[in-house]
DNA sequence: GTTCGTTCTGGGAGCGCTCTCAGAGGGTGG
DNA sequence: CCACCCTCTGAGAGCGCTCCCAGAACGAAC
């Protein structure tokens, strides 16, 4: 129980003070006690949780040059980027790896190309040790901004190919999920598999999307519908396949919200699934997969995992240890099989 | 342009030097070029804008013990929280607001009560000026952590009435909100008034029961059911009212979520809204008000204005202004008449 | 021309910490 | 018993900034 529990906080040399020794070995005690004898580093340690000192983080990071945070940088476009469960799942990731580097989550919410100014001034400020950001769409001038403030970045998706060559970033294997989909389709004997991509400046939908072309080299066009990941533009997009494919006995959906609405329009069809159609989408989005039915065959990325490794990566950077231009991680994803293929 | 764009970055004293006056007045004009002659002002700017100088945040801090930094504090219990758009929208409120005080968002997620210590630790550590944190469940033991780090804090609803005296909270006015929703269903003629709860943990829902017992001082308990906030508890509380009380003809329903869970029991039932029962909601939940059918007349709080409130208030303990206890804020409500009721 | 007042500027201390470097202390071998 | 080495500790500088206070500069009033 500390018993100052008023007045100023308690400073390392108060701590010296008590037990009788210099700052310098107090402060040492207090960064893991190496090279001071064992009774000492008791003594000091008693006397901090007497006087409850907690060290002074402004202090140390003016001396250390590191503070111990880092920037989570969420940048919204049109959409609850914040609520989509997706992101969440990857905050989490990175918010507890954080914690276990003793690191603090600095949340940067951009608004808009207003914001950039502000959002270079403070990366640039030394405010964090590094970054964390997320690649959402191609023509995004954020990584820019981001890049001239020369602070350390990791990226969630693999950013466009445009941006400069050496960001490192953590991504999911979506071409190699793709083509695990659009395989497992074949060997279901489906002849006309069609596929419902994302939006064309998402790199993880262009990447599924060639995914699907790695497997299916010479599929006809007409077996291609766009959608934009919502639920609605998924039924859309398969009503349209339906309407110019009426042959069309499987569909890999790039995402799982997607194919949950291109599930919709077959149940409204009477095109039965997966009798008629097969479904695969992609994510394995617990919230969606769950309620879907037939249940949804999908293509399963960890989500949270990709968030601690966005963190590691991060951490290793900042330490100066790993590879120099640093290496990307790919997770491997992995195909689950229910009821809809 | 910046002209030095690599090495360490320029300190107050380079930018001093370079137009020939000393720290401190590079220091004044840095922070609002008080007291300093316009020409010389004019000179200190352009010497920060051509070495790119930006203040160093540590070393600020140390001196001023100030360090623009306000935590929040979210508390994940069973739910996922940090998805739930009211949530979202209370955030995005807050760090709109914090941006314009030049604040930072510090997010501090606490996943169970492993983690107080750590949290202790660091807002006791002073990396903050104050918090923010959000009042969930009664039986919390957080508060109470949060409190004996005497810290400056403000909480997002109504803390539970066994908390210490003078937490400042800001909290929409959910008594009276649920009395003129009940009084709208009395003027509308109806004999009937049942009323589905949240759980009997959370201030909001016990101030919406209280609302509604002050407009129908002897309503019969049959006419009460209990929910949990979720769509499904309000589809089950429905059929429950529906069995037991068949001439129910009006529900005011302690959130939308519930709402629209109730309101899909009444059309499975073949009871039509509102002709045979009128059905009130909370909250104005634009992702649910929006794909009920009919409609769902509701009580609007404005959610993003009380994140920013919450802010304010906290500047204004940091500041020193405003009263001592300080005072809280309640919101008002609004009824939004749809189709419902 | 002297004195006083007002406005501006600079010197310098100090915020709390880390880290280098030198030296104290104590053990070991000859 | 002395020289030497290794381990442990303390003195002190310095991180970049703010702010107090003394003093410079200049004008106005006598």
């Amino acid at each position: 129980m500390p018993e100052q529990t008023t007045g100023p906080r308690p400073t390392l040399e108060a701590v010296a003070a008590r037990v009788g020794v210099s700052r310098a070995t107090a402060s040492r005690v207090v960064n893991g006690g190496a090279g001071v004898r064992p009774p000492l580093v008791e003594k000091v340690r008693r006397a901090v949780d007497e006087l409850g000192y907690v060290p002074n983080h402004a202090a140390r990071t003016l001396v250390t040059r590191r503070n111990g945070a880092v920037a989570v940088i969420i940048a919204e476009p049109e959409f609850r980027i914040f609520s989509d469960p997706f992101f969440e799942q990857q905050v989490r990731g990175i918010s507890r790896e954080l914690t276990a580097h003793d690191a603090q989550l600095v949340l940067l919410w951009v608004e808009g190309p207003g914001d950039h100014d502000r959002i270079a001034r403070y990366l640039g400020g030394g405010h964090v040790d590094g970054a964390l950001a997320f690649s959402l769409h191609n023509d995004d001038a954020l990584p820019a901004v981001i890049d001239r403030t020369r602070i350390p970045v990791v990226y969630g998706g693999r950013p466009a190919p445009g941006t400069s060559p050496a960001v490192p970033f953590v991504d999911c294997d979506n071409r190699g999920g793709a083509r695990e989909a659009v395989r497992h389709l074949v060997d279901l004997g489906r002849r006309n598999i069609a596929h419902i991509s994302g939006p064309d400046d998402q790199t993880s939908a262009l990447d599924r999307l060639h995914g699907y072309r790695d497997v299916l080299v010479d599929a006809d066009p007409t077996l291609l519908s766009r959608g934009d990941f919502t639920e609605e533009s998924g039924a859309r997009a398969m009503a349209e396949l339906l309407d110019r494919r009426p042959d069309v006995d499987a569909v890999f959906v790039a995402n799982d919200l997607m194919a949950s609405g291109a599930l919709l329009t077959l149940r409204e069809r009477g095109v039965r699934v997966p009798e008629d159609v097969a479904v695969v989408g992609f994510d394995d989005m617990a919230s969606v997969v769950r309620r879907t039915s037939p249940s949804l065959t999908t293509v399963h990325q960890d989500i949270e995992d990709m968030g601690r490794l966005m963190v590691k990566l991060l951490m290793r950077l900042l330490d100066g240890t790993g590879p120099v231009p640093p290496a990307s991680v790919i997770t491997p994803t992995s195909l689950v099989l229910r009821d809809s293929a």
